[in-house]
DNA sequence: TAGTTTTGTGTGTACGTACACATTTTTTTA
DNA sequence: TAAAAAAATGTGTACGTACACACAAAACTA
């Protein structure tokens, strides 16, 4: 059924059907009923290749997240943005991606600044430096220009969509992984290990769930729990990892919530021939975690499919802007297992182009 | 850039340029060179709306699956065909399903017959019944009709894409999580749940990949293997089953290649003062597993994203018809494990509307 | 009641592509 | 060398929608 379809059954022209449609007023109650109810009965759609074409319009979407080197967390989620250009830049989806530095407050006011400046008809954000990308969703918010969060989560913005994981239910994931691998009375180890002084939500809900799964399960009699705190970068950083790691006190796991689990691997596998009993649980399918995880090293990887995170929040606004459809207001992806048996099928576990 | 720019830059017409672009001849090589080099320059591609809109065209898909009752394993492929035909029967993809029963050779040929007359110009095909899917696939070929096959491969078949998954590696994850949850000497059952006497060439592999990785483990001096077959519907099948999960010999830990792990559940539930430390590893998260993974009863569940499969399908041939672009020959989703703290966030893992 | 505004309605063009058909140029034939 | 055939090129229309503009009818104003 078309425009010109409806006009004939309704006895009116194209131009009225049109206005009926846009909502552009200038049409007596009559006729728009009229015209409205053939609509309905036809169950009109319009062509979206018709009206892409004479729209003819482009969006302009820009992303604000993390720099990073290669092989860190903050290329999967880049990636996957990336990806979803490739595929919907057809559609009229223009990207234009700002990296800023996590260690910088004024790296991300500037980048945030300039994002401003851009005027995009949506915004693709990584809210890591809290308070500050509070702020920038207030200045959207006032610009009206729509705005997705990606990895974690600003509870009361008004988001058009936020797409992350549960980091507490990914702790309790972990727990209960490493003690699935796990015989014998010891010590547990979470260790931090991060590379800036911020704070960090993700992270702190991940040893949340990981502790509430150990004090809520029949292990915590087995079990001492120690936390550590490394500071990547800082004096004797190695030692202090070294020692964390070390059992002194029998320990027999250790968890990660960052994903620089690959760090205590390391230490691990250089200590091997008093360490190698230690059972390790991490995040993230970076491609050093992935190396120890071959290795045997780490025993589980929960993945939390950044790349996918970036893709569908790119998705996101071609579907609010150029489909006009409705989007998911929250969506949390899966927290993914990932164990030697079964890593070989994740590697390439984003929408292809 | 548009065809008319092309044409002035070449100082030629419309048509000119729309007879090299679709190699309809009637071109000097002069010409034909010179608008190419500037098509190659501009780095043109075409409008897809503009060519969506003048093209009209639509694609007529069949699918031919397994029926299911509410709740079995093959609902969630159809679901995610379903699915996908909703978010891309705007673009022209036009869905037929058409169901045969899998315990019936001549319920498939009919509606291979009836898929035929069709005359779709694409199918997706579900070849549980190998020898009889061959068949269709010959017929396929010679009407040049292009195919994907989900769920389970045919090796030399010329199929436009390949979507499931790598039942081998599914079986050794199996085993693995099976005996990480196992400490102490038993025995450990493989049953063969199935409601038919058709040779299942996935189960077989699985069973395949468990065993390898038992054999290869050390865990092997510890364990006893011993395979199980039941027949869902034959007389006392309840109490074989019943049998074949009985610790007489200290039973362990359970593998069921199928979906039908719930069975085995239940029994067990029945029977929970002697066989509550019996662990569980099964596949697909089907309702009834769900259940039982929930209450503990089944330890860990094997996804194989089946919903996916079928989105990936239809969309393949959206990607291959309508955007006339390269589709991956193979794509083996990954092995999901999904135990009671990360179930809830695989509920809804279907790429969404 | 003529003129003006308001309200309602119709017409025409553009978007970029595909394809049928018309026209021009070149080559071949008698 | 003129006529016919073949090759090369150009023109025009349609697809369905959005929107600017033109026009007509009704409702006001003076």
């Amino acid at each position: 059924m078309t425009i010109k379809e409806i006009a004939k059954l309704a006895n009116v022209s194209l131009g009225t059907v049109d206005r009926v449609l846009h909502k552009r007023g200038k049409v007596s109650k009559e006729t728009e009923k009229k015209v409205l109810d053939i609509i309905e009965k036809g169950n009109y759609k319009p062509n979206i290749y018709a009206r892409g074409l004479v729209l003819n319009r482009s969006y302009k979407i820009a992303a604000l997240v993390p720099n990073y080197n290669n092989g860190e967390y903050w290329e999967m989620p880049s990636k996957g943005i990336k990806m979803a250009e490739k595929n919907l830049s057809q559609f009229g989806i223009n990207l234009s991606i700002l990296y800023f530095d996590q260690n910088s407050v004024s790296s991300f006011t500037e980048k945030a600044e300039e994002l401003l400046k851009l005027k995009p008809d949506g915004v693709i954000l990584a809210p890591v430096i809290n308070f500050e990308a509070v702020k920038l969703t207030k200045k959207l918010d006032e610009a009206k220009i729509p705005f997705s969060l990606i990895d974690s989560n600003i509870p009361n913005s008004n988001a058009l969509s936020f797409i992350g994981q549960d980091a507490f239910q990914s702790g309790k994931l972990a727990a209960k992984l490493l003690c699935s691998e796990i015989n014998s009375k010891g010590t547990i180890s979470i260790i931090s290990i991060k590379n800036n002084e911020n704070h960090n939500k993700t992270l702190q809900q991940r040893i949340e769930g990981f502790k509430d799964y150990i004090y809520n399960s029949n292990f915590i009699a087995n079990i001492t729990l120690i936390e550590h705190n490394i500071h990547l970068g800082t004096a004797n950083w190695e030692e202090n990892l070294t020692q964390a790691c070390a059992p002194t006190n029998n320990t027999v796991g250790i968890f990660v919530p960052s994903s620089m689990i690959h760090h205590v691997a390391k230490c691990i596998e250089s200590n091997f021939d008093t360490m190698s009993t230690i059972k390790l649980v991490g995040n993230d399918l970076i491609a050093n975690n992935v190396k120890y995880l071959k290795k045997g090293i780490i025993n589980y990887l929960i993945g939390q499919r950044p790349e996918n995170q970036g893709y569908l929040a790119l998705e996101s606004f071609y579907k609010y802007l150029v489909l006009e459809k409705q989007v998911p207001q929250k969506k949390y992806l899966p927290l993914d297992i990932i164990t030697q048996e079964n890593l070989m099928y994740y590697n390439d576990d984003v929408v292809s182009s």
